[in-house]
DNA sequence: GTATTTTGTTTAGCGTCGGCACAAAGTCAG
DNA sequence: CTGACTTTGTGCCGACGCTAAACAAAATAC
């Protein structure tokens, strides 16, 4: 009876990457007729996910009727986004196109106990729920570990201390059943539940500097050790059991220091804050965190010869991490977080170099290599994953 | 007006891989009615892909009314399968189901000027098609070097003398025009061109060992360096530039050889046959080709202790670049072809120890390593890169 | 103001698939 | 051997989701 049932997915994952910003594109971009494209904009509005504006978008230059504007309802559904770090958690609502609704203080307790930190971040959420009264389809949670599937484990939740091994994802799912947080069609949410630097890269890929690439390779540092992401043709890729881009262990410097995994000069211990600061000479400090110690070192002193020679050991070995990344997944896109992006920033041209220098094939060196550029990827991330069911099935999910 | 077209693709891979024995199973795992399993198989039939054969197959056991069985058509289609490695070339002619039709004797020629020897190995090709009178829908060839997307280079012909940056491509289907072989409806072959050990992971996870993984890791080495392959869901990952995967320059001995990578101890200089002959103190003569070499020293020798350790030092490097691996890619299961294959025959426990221990946890350390089972996989395997279209779409590949 | 271009909408029609009823071919129980 | 049961294959119908085509609308070009 209804038009464009099959294709109100892929719309609305077009419109949600800011792809369709137009019916005719839309049209385009489906590969469809006008017909069906404007059947499934107009499903899409009645469900109250988007907004079609008659209105012209100043046309410049071009012949023809202008088309309406595809935008999505900032009054829509959210779902509720959580991360946990080193320092604290942080809540939010977040909206189709990772539109940040509504956030949460960041909390700063040291997060001792994962059932009790989980409980109280998504009590956090769902404070923010009522408060707005917004409608909720879903949930998804970031944390600092691998997570191992189908289990939704956390294996090494290092600096949580955290018992390694921790049901995250049961936890979580949990918490927003004690929250009365619903999920798709309006059953509680599954809380769905990832690695931080995993779901960065997911947004990074949608909304970020990711966007269009087939291949990303993200990598970043923020606290100790280095976590690494591939988003293969717009879905991430976890491997069989969520273990895959443990980027950590790949040898980078043979003379390198001991690393816990028995081998020696592992990117994990050689590029990471820590490496950094103790390479530069300082004392790393306990008030602070390692990322902004070493992001205020770079900032203000990259001046210092000390600093400057530290800074570019790092990325002699995160370039030769990189390569050997590259020589392996053949990425046409390399994303960097945390301290990585400052470093690239203090000096893009070394690390290409480095890189360029040890890739296989000149060409595969070539490779771009950028900064994220969204505030709070992993958060955006974690609402990613929760929106994923609604992208693929909008009317089973707002049922 | 006909039933079952979508799913005629889904349908004939199924019987391919040999996961629809019957109408029955072909229901199932299509996820369709029974009408329109019926319809499938009547309209497969009907292009002379396959046989659907009424009676019974010994029905052991089960109750109820016996299913017919479902075969691919003995003679049907097929298509053309080159090789070309470092003592010469191999054509065939490759059916459905990965059956080889027919065979060329293996030409011994060294491959000196690429554009010769590929007219050579499509003349013989073409000399089995009308030797047999077959059907041909397309043409595949295996070359021991990546290739280069978009535009079907070799790019490191090593052992070929071949110049770098060959357009094999561009060659191959030259050839084939040149010979008036036929690809998918009636037009030209497009001259399908792969890296072999690429090829080879495809066959095996198609029709070998590696049949039901979900991300399968294929590691090989015949003559010189060090070769993989990723097969993602059923697809072959070869990267954004046809270059992942390249993994030969993972540090596995940091002590070790220079590479002309610039690095040391990669795993292309040490776990390659040259590698272990090295180490068994052998020195490796013209006549035989060295995969030869190591492979009688390790089934006569092995008694040996000189021989004996050196098989047990490439083991351990071996293990160390496959832990690498895993810790990147977190497969469900590793395949090993040539020296590697006979390694991990002569001794499985040992690297199986050591790809666990060097695995960040132990379950994905758990991942099993098997040998190839197919002969000729690389051969095979430009068979199902060949095939691809006809899968993807038969209506249109046989138009 | 008229022609042209591009977009949105309406209507008709058709292809593909699910649902259902029925027939066919075996096993199982007595 | 017969009848009940189970499972598989097929024909018919209708629903769903799309294309095609004609028409209407809104801008630019001349």
């Amino acid at each position: 009876m209804e038009r464009g049932r099959g294709a109100l997915g892929p719309a609305l994952e077009l419109v949600h990457t800011g792809r369709a910003p137009t019916r005719a594109v839309l049209t385009a971009e489906l590969g469809v007729t006008r017909a069906t494209a404007g059947a499934v904009a107009a499903e899409l509005e009645a469900l109250g996910l988007i907004e079609v504006d008659a209105r012209p978008a100043a046309a410049a230059g071009s012949q023809g009727r202008p088309s309406h504007r595809l935008s999505l309802a900032p009054d829509g559904p959210v779902v509720l986004a959580a991360q946990i770090h080193a320092d604290g958690f942080r809540a939010a609502l977040v909206g189709l196109g990772g539109r940040m609704v509504a956030t949460a203080p960041g909390c700063m307790t040291v997060p001792a106990d994962p059932a009790h930190i989980i409980d109280a971040v998504v009590e956090a959420g769902a404070g923010l729920l009522r408060e707005t009264g917004r409608r909720c389809l879903g949930a998804g949670l970031a944390v600092p570990s691998a997570v191992a599937e189908p289990e939704g484990t956390a294996l090494n939740p290092l600096h949580l201390s955290w018992p390694a091994g921790a049901p995250v994802r049961e936890l979580f799912t949990e918490a927003l059943a004690k929250a009365d947080v619903p999920g798709p069609g309006g059953a509680p949410a599954l809380g769905v539940t990832g690695n931080d630097v995993n779901l960065a890269a997911l947004a990074e890929h949608r909304h970020g500097a990711g966007r269009g690439a087939r291949h990303l390779l993200c990598v970043a540092t923020g606290h100790r050790g280095v976590g690494g992401a591939l988003v293969l043709d717009g879905r991430l890729h976890s491997g069989s059991s969520g273990l895959a881009l443990e980027v950590g262990h790949l040898t980078v410097n043979p003379a390198g220091l001991p690393c816990h995994c028995g081998s020696r000069g592992c990117l994990d211990v050689e590029a990471d804050p820590l490496a950094f600061l103790t390479a530069a000479g300082r004392d790393p400090g306990p008030e602070v965190s390692l990322l902004q110690q070493s992001r205020d070192l770079l900032r203000t002193e990259y001046a210092d010869p000390a600093v400057r020679a530290a800074a570019e050991l790092v990325v002699d070995r995160l370039g030769l991490g990189l390569a050997g990344l590259v020589n392996i997944l053949n990425p046409d896109r390399i994303i960097l977080g945390g301290l990585h992006r400052e470093l690239l920033e203090a000096d893009p041209e070394r690390l290409r170099a480095v890189v360029a220098d040890r890739s296989l094939w000149g060409r595969s060196g070539s490779v771009p290599i950028l900064s994220c550029t969204l505030d709070h990827n992993s958060l955006i991330g974690a609402a990613e994953a929760a929106w994923q069911p609604v992208l693929d099935d909008p009317l089973a999910a707002l049922g």
